[in-house]
RNA sequence: GCCCCCGUAGCUCAGCGGACAGAGCAGCUGCCUUCUAAGCAGUCGGUCGCAGGUUCGAGUCCUGCCGGGGGCGCCA
């Protein structure tokens, strides 16, 4: 029995206690049913009597014990007593909580999906740097934070784009193109220019490909270098991405928007809803009336069109692509931008608090023996995404940035998450993996079958405490995509990690020595496969391996 | 000045209004002739920043204050 079936069969006790008019309560549509911390109040506990006493103006005791009445003798539980101040507490028949080893093992890797974002059309924007210089440590953040969240909604059954928008325009990218101009033809780059020993490379390279660029006047010059560096950089964001097992299915650039007219179209769609108005020679929109400090410039006295009324014309470009909802992943020096974002919604005439998730990550520091690591050798005064990987590997460097919360400042000890112990919890979890195919293995080579088994045998302590966590998974995963937080995965795993020890060290799964195969060992058997299985799903949401061996 | 985030064990941090506040690390004590000891068991460790409020019940929600970080442009 999974905790969704027990969700279910408490439910449907409510609605028959209901029907023969002992409550007079609406059916709660979910009912939190949870692993209790102490043993003795049984294999899982509910709440719902507390919650359901106020509108049944009953005690909560006694709602507790109608609701009991009702529950006890359904099929699969066991007992069910009432505790404290209403707490119903749960356990399963014997081999109920068992028939779950089944379940994982027939559904596999799907098992933990659902359809709580069914129907659900999602664009999450990420990373969405300059193309003016390699990503830095807070693009990798949102890297392994934003493709976490996007793995997570895609198994809670949203439709997922992965979206990268690119600045393409506007002052920083002349700066780039005139100091790849300077650097090629062996000038001082301006202060204000770019300076990272990437420039220099790419500078080169770009001269050395288009030699005649340097003959042409000092404005075509500069176009021309800012044009080849955009593409050269472009790429290298991207393959850094991908070797980050990051992908992107649509890469958006703001260039397209202005010269498609879709900036001129979203000034006057939102001029048509009432909400620009000219000032000053510039026009604006009234973002105050919807949240925003002061209004917004849409376009600027000379003419130039601001990227705000970008960001607007790409919100509404985004929207007539279908997507029902929009997820922005903002490093916290924008997270002024969050009033203006929901304003532009809400001028548009959506609610954004339908249409819109805006969340704001904050920085990441990496510590190296005691000390800030602030240089890097290609870029100068940043660390880029791949110095971290370098420094600390793959598999390390997602899982440490997926585990907190964006909104939680962060900071990395590389010693730490590299050290090949039980100090690092991406090794904590990926050990899990690597035992239960070890132990897989082994099964294998002494030649035992998988089968039929009997998962009523599984009645120790640790064996029931596996089965209780593998059951959470469904749940954690739902959880973490409604509330768009992947780093509760990690933190599952983690659990998950924990229980698998403890039942590996009490449980012998293989017969040692001459001893025989018993069903207990096929029962165990199973048992190992559906906790590989879920570590493996789990290591898989946040993008991290799951090593056989390690 | 206004806005956002954070404040929980010595450290790094979990904790969707519920029962005696959790994990890992660090410290101390044990456990490998058996499926991976990258593991397990035990022990030490807390005014959940402070003060009010809402609630049957607050680390969790609200208000104020204190401390730390970040942000406030006709920049991008």
């Amino acid at each position: 029995m999974t905790p969704a079936e027990l969700t279910d069969a408490i439910r449907a006790a409510v609605r028959a206690a209901v029907d023969d008019g002992r409550l007079a309560v609406e059916v709660p549509g979910d009912v939190v049913v949870e692993r209790p911390k102490r043993k003795e109040f049984g294999d899982y506990a509910t709440n719902v009597a507390l919650q359901l006493a106020k509108a049944a103006r009953r005690p909560p005791r006694e709602v507790a014990e109608i609701i009991a009445g009702y529950l006890a003798g359904r099929a699969g539980i066991g007992s069910v007593e009432v505790a404290g101040p209403g707490f119903l507490n749960i356990r399963l028949q014997a081999g109920a909580q068992g028939e779950l080893v089944r379940t994982i093992i027939e559904q596999g890797s799907r098992y933990g999906n659902g359809d709580t974002l069914r129907g659900q059309r999602i664009n999450v924007e990420f990373v969405s740097a300059n193309p003016t210089g390699p990503l830095h440590l807070g693009h990798t953040r949102w890297a392994a934070v934003g493709d976490a969240l996007a793995r997570v909604l895609a198994a809670a059954g949203a439709e997922v784009t992965r979206e990268f928008y690119i600045n393409d325009r506007g002052s920083q990218m002349d700066k780039f193109g005139e100091s790849l101009a300077a650097a090629a033809a062996g000038e001082p780059i301006p202060d204000d220019g770019y300076h990272g020993d990437y420039i220099y490379e790419l500078a080169k390279e770009i001269a050395t490909d288009h030699p005649e660029f340097l003959t042409l006047p000092a404005d075509q010059r500069r176009v021309a270098f800012r044009e080849a560096g955009y593409e050269r950089q472009l790429a290298r964001q991207r393959r850094a991405l991908e070797n980050f097992r990051v992908h992107f299915d649509v890469w958006f650039s703001e260039r397209t928007l202005h010269d498609s007219g879709a900036v001129d179209d979203a000034i006057e769609t939102l001029r048509r809803q009432g909400h620009v108005f000219d000032h000053d020679g510039a026009t604006w929109l009234r973002t105050t009336d919807f949240g925003d400090d002061r209004d917004r410039v849409l376009i600027r006295s000379n003419g130039e069109k601001t990227y705000f009324a970008a960001d607007a014309a790409y919100y509404l470009d985004k929207r007539r692509r279908g997507f029902t909802r929009c997820i922005y992943l903002l490093g916290a020096d924008h997270h002024g931008y969050v009033a203006r974002l929901r304003a532009i919604a809400a001028c548009a005439g959506d609610d954004p608090d339908q249409t819109l998730d805006i969340l704001i990550g904050q920085l990441v520091k990496i510590v190296k023996d005691g000390a800030e690591v602030r240089l890097s050798k290609r870029a100068g005064e940043i660390v880029t995404l791949e110095d971290f990987v370098d420094l600390a590997g793959l598999d390390a460097v997602r899982y440490s940035l997926a585990r907190y919360p964006a909104d939680s400042p962060l900071v990395l000890d590389v010693d730490l998450i590299t050290r090949q112990t039980n100090d690092n919890p991406v090794f904590y979890v990926q050990y899990v993996a690597a035992r239960t195919a070890s132990v897989s293995r082994h099964a294998r080579e002494l030649g035992i079958e998988r089968g039929p088994f009997d998962p009523a045998l599984l009645t120790h302590e640790r064996e029931s405490d596996l089965l209780g966590s593998l059951g959470e998974f469904p749940r954690v995963v739902a959880t973490a995509a409604e509330l768009r937080e992947p780093h509760r995965i990690a933190r599952y795993l983690e659990e998950l990690a924990g229980v698998y020890h403890r039942f590996y060290d009490s449980c012998r799964i293989l017969p040692v020595g001459d001893e025989p195969v018993t069903p207990l060992t096929h029962a165990r058997l199973a048992l190992n496969d559906a906790t590989r299985i879920v570590i493996a799903r789990g290591l898989d949401l946040l993008g991290v391996s799951a090593p056989e061996r390690m």
